[in-house]
DNA sequence: TAGCCTCGAGTTCT
DNA sequence: CTCGAGGCTA
């Protein structure tokens, strides 16, 4: 076979699988595979028809705007065609700088000419709508469809809350504005929600959506405008279509202000941006917000904002000239998930982890991703060798959001984790056990378990605990692998002398890891009490106990009642720490340590207290400060007696904000909670020193 | 007793 | 960051 009829072939598969997932997306709004994959075959084969034009036809899904008409309703024509946006797929910043350079070639102008004015937009991950508004009264909506034709959905877009039926102050003969209907994040999960339970129910014809984007279309797209106002769609505008009796501003800008003036909802994060360099502090802002931005986006859009220059820009082929819109790297990658591993953590709580083939998404490379446990597992049917939609979305951890039904091999492989495992340990060979009514299983093997030993010497030494400097998890492998290390005092036995046989511990590490156990001994009950690592009791409870009880021989003596007395310790945690304390090894393990020199101030009621200005005030930190670390603002806010917690409610007082300060804000400004910044939270804390 | 709030524990990659 | 669960409060 010649090249040209290899590429003849795989032109006509890509059609074929192309149009069947266009059909399952568009018309169904039951896709089969990610976006992503379906840009790379949309992208293969547009680069295929480019290397032979002779093998374009006039139906490949690269010549059309695709949007099948539904049954049911009503087509409408638009008077001025909805056209798409060409899609710069570069998502770097050489993607804003081209486009940048396209249309100041077009304008013919010179290279030292000043920069455009451009107006910089949001892309909405939802569907286009057309909005037609006859002397102020909203008349019709219709969606884009072909972009000549779409489908008539007055009667769902009518239902969203933020849409207006009369615009303010306009009498124009004919006003239509153009925007993109969406869902909200929150909005999606809740409507998935609320499917499940019908389901689980038992209602027919019910179904939870893949994403807020096919959501918002089936909603959009429902037939029945009484269940479509239980679903909330929000809708941002863009721009206008048929307009008569009315003069337009002469820019992008001021369309959308003067829109937003008429009521209509316009998105509050579009700029202007000036020339390239604009562009791409635009893209590079947005990006870092994109998620904590309570809605999906695939990107920005920019556009020329002068509509003069945009006339005369004109349009190439279907595509305007004075637009584009610039992506962003795919959030949802397919991936084969080649097998499932089986993690010990500190507790012994055993989590299966999946072992995926490498995959680029959200901007790294993933090969693992956590399964939490046997439940997930089932409730997401996760086999080996299924091939599994990976994503990296709303924070920096990986998750195997699902998996893709048709790309199932036969020999696919059930996981049990109990199975697997033959009922033990797969580090200490443990029996392990399950709590009834829990959801871990746990290896019951405890300080036994090489897992759980390095586990605990790792939390042990961690930062906020003794913060033993030189003492990383390579190392720790190796101190309890070669025997060298199995109780935590033993650590304190180490010298160089031991050290240096093993691997890669020259003098100067093994010198370091001396020195970091030396520093080390000085800490407070307070890092002591949270570094012994007792179920339930983590650094604010650690602290809590300290403060109550002043002395470790007084926590030791303490009894489940007297425990109780301490503010937020309940029974379970009550009992779990008595119950350490009555295990003779455990009280071992403490004489040792302060006999190898740990030692910290015990409070014996005579200190004065310390001025606590801060009293009864909670703070909230979010985003990287200019100058404090976050454990610099939180220990000073504390020093003041002030509390920092990791979530914002209505309990709290002031959110400390930095830069790329994520949702912790959003929610903050929903609230109406005081924010302040670096300066203003130094400030305070200098303020209440003096005071 | 329900619902809110917080804490603890586990997690990925550079 | 998110989940689950413990503790507190209306």
């Amino acid at each position: 076979m010649n090249r040209q009829t290899i590429a003849a072939a795989r032109a006509a598969a890509l059609r074929a699988e192309l149009q069947h997932h266009a059909h399952r997306y568009y018309v169904l709004d039951a896709p089969e595979i990610p976006d992503a994959d379906y840009d790379r075959l949309f992208q293969e084969l547009q680069a295929i028809e480019a290397a032979h034009p002779e093998l374009l036809t006039p139906d490949s899904p690269t010549q059309r705007v695709i949007g099948a008409v539904l049954d049911g309703l009503v087509p409408v024509r638009h008077q001025v065609p909805m056209l798409s946006v060409h899609t710069e797929t570069d998502t770097t910043p050489a993607g804003a700088e081209k486009f940048d350079a396209r249309v100041r070639k077009a304008l013919g102008l010179a290279d030292d000419a000043p920069p455009l004015v451009y107006h910089a937009e949001l892309k909405f991950d939802g569907l286009a709508i057309n909005l037609r508004y006859e002397h102020g009264e909203l008349v019709q909506a219709a969606t884009r469809g072909d972009g000549e034709t779409g489908e008539d959905v007055t009667h769902t877009v009518r239902m969203i809350a933020t849409l207006p039926k009369r615009l303010r102050g306009v009498t124009a003969a004919v006003l239509e504005v153009r925007g993109e209907v969406f869902m909200r994040r929150d909005d999606f999960e809740a409507l998935n929600e609320r499917q499940r339970k019908l389901i689980e129910a038992g209602a027919r014809g019910e179904k939870t959506f893949v994403n807020p984007r096919n959501a918002a279309a089936g909603v959009v797209r429902q037939l029945d405008a009484a269940k479509a106002a239980k679903r909330p769609l929000s809708f941002f505008a863009y721009g206008l279509g048929e307009v008569l009796g009315w003069a337009a501003p002469a820019t992008q800008g001021g369309v959308l202000a003067a829109l937003g003036k008429m009521g209509v909802p316009v998105s509050p994060d579009s700029a202007v941006a000036l020339g390239a360099e604009g562009l791409v502090r635009y893209h590079e802002r947005i990006a870092a917000r994109r998620d904590s931005l309570p809605f999906d986006i695939d990107g920005v859009v920019y556009k020329v904002d002068d509509l003069g220059l945009q006339a005369a820009l004109g349009f190439k082929s279907r595509e305007p000239r004075w637009a584009v819109a610039h992506k962003y790297p795919a959030q949802e990658q397919t991936t084969l998930l080649q097998g499932i591993d089986v993690q010990v953590g500190r507790t012994g709580k055993l989590t299966p982890v999946a072992k995926l083939a490498p995959v680029f998404v959200g901007g790294t490379t993933v090969s693992n991703a956590t399964l939490h446990n046997q439940d997930e597992i089932d409730r997401k049917d996760v086999r080996i060798g299924d091939t599994v939609v990976v994503r990296r979305a709303g924070d920096v951890i990986p998750e195997v959001v699902g998996v893709v039904a048709a790309r199932r091999p036969a020999d696919a492989q059930r996981f049990d984790l109990y199975a697997r495992l033959g009922g033990h340990c797969p580090v200490c060979g443990s029996a392990i056990t399950r709590e009834e009514g829990e959801v871990d299983w746990r290896c019951s093997g405890g300080l036994f378990c090489a897992a759980q030993r390095k586990q605990a010497i790792l939390h042990f030494a961690g930062r906020r605990a003794m913060d033993v400097e030189g003492l990383g998890d390579k190392l720790v492998d190796q101190l309890v692998d070669a025997a060298v290390v199995r109780t935590l005092p033993e650590l304190y036995g180490l010298d160089v002398a031991k050290l240096s046989a093993l691997d890669r511990m020259a003098g100067k590490s093994a010198q370091n890891l001396v020195d970091g156990l030396a520093k080390s001994r000085q800490t407070t009950f307070a890092r002591f009490l949270y570094a012994l690592g007792i179920r339930h009791v983590g650094e604010t409870t650690a602290k809590d106990l300290a403060r109550h009880f002043g002395q470790l021989d007084r926590l030791i003596d303490a009894s489940e009642a007297q425990l109780l007395e301490v503010a937020d310790v309940g029974p379970i945690v009550a009992q779990s720490i008595h119950t350490f304390f009555a295990q003779p090894h455990n009280l071992d393990i403490v004489r040792e340590l302060r006999a190898c020199g740990i030692e910290w101030k015990e409070d014996d009621g005579t200190a004065d207290p310390t001025p606590k200005p801060l009293l009864g005030l909670t703070f909230v930190l979010t985003g990287s400060l200019p100058t404090l670390s976050r454990d610099d603002a939180k220990d000073r806010i504390e020093a003041a007696g002030g509390k920092v917690s990791g979530s914002v409610s209505k309990k709290t007082h002031f959110v400390v904000a930095g830069a790329e300060a994520g949702s912790k804000l959003d929610k903050a400004r929903e609230l109406g909670l005081a924010v302040l910044d670096e300066a203003a939270l130094l400030a305070m804390l200098a303020r209440a020193g003096r005071a």
